[in-house]
DNA sequence: TTTGCATACTTAGCATAGCTAATCATTAGC
DNA sequence: GCTAATGATTAGCTATGCTAAGTATGCAAA
């Protein structure tokens, strides 16, 4: 049961799993009523505060006129609005507006149960374990955020 | 340091962990020069073995019609092949290719080799601990596998 | 056996989301 | 004040998701 796991095998177990569980959280995300692309750029825009759409495409690792088209529909949805910026009137900052608000925390909660549900299996240890695991990872993802 | 985290914190980590493990590792995907959903497609094909289109889109949790038309660009592609199901003449068994199966194993090591670079950074503990949680989230993802 | 329904896949047509190239407006530098 | 750089958008392509409808095959019951 305490087999040593090789360096590559953690490596692809991590992957792995990676890939299960968000395809298990998205099923969730239908309930939006929006696609997978507006979701989670929305959900940047309501944790991440106001943000120019440079810097929108930036976080989501796509070219600014697919995020330009992103959040015209975001818009047309009534879920962000734009607002030219003052100190730049090139540039544009996309705000959140209630109603996008409320829907990403709601489906934010969708998501949550659902994972929460698949973790109940577990013990107390092991719940340490992946808390303990999840750490580790979140610092080194989020280091060498270049 | 050993902070304990909420059953909550630990799911809500979980999921901000894969994606963005996820969204590190598919920078290596053009690479191979197909996009996502055929190099996904694909993958399930070398690795599960031949398998109808019913099957492979209910892998990849898609639609038939979506699926064919992902096939019919790998059949086009030289990467897959189609084959008419002795049993039942309706179904068509997907195969891999020689040409299929090599673009996904170097992808699969671009992809490997990335996540080991990121993990090289840890100590032998940390390691142990991902392999553990790795381990414990396989099994659960795996189980209700419905 | 043939009639009729079910199943496997494809085709057609639509929406979303990715890209590059080109355009427009504004800012910055000389 | 020109010119170049920068932020965003528009146009147009491809890829990938869907549903509805069509085709071919298999199965079962009359």
């Amino acid at each position: 049961m305490t087999k040593e796991l090789s360096f590559e095998e953690v490596a692809r177990s991590l992957h792995s799993n990676a890939i299960h569980l968000l395809r298990r959280v998205r099923t969730e995300d239908s309930a939006m009523g929006i696609g997978p692309a507006q979701a989670s750029a929305l959900s940047v825009v309501v944790f991440g505060g106001p943000l120019t759409l440079n810097e929108l495409a930036g976080a989501e690792q796509v070219r600014p006129p697919t995020m330009s088209r992103v959040v015209e529909a975001l818009v047309r949805e009534g879920l962000v609005r734009r607002q030219i910026n003052k100190e730049d009137r090139r540039s544009v900052k996309i705000f959140a507006t209630d109603k996008g608000t409320k829907i990403i925390h709601e489906g934010r909660n969708r998501r949550e149960k659902r994972l929460i549900k698949l973790l109940s299996q577990l013990g107390t240890d092991e719940i340490r374990c992946l808390g303990r695991a999840a750490r580790i990872l979140s610092r080194i993802l989020v280091a060498d955020h270049a």
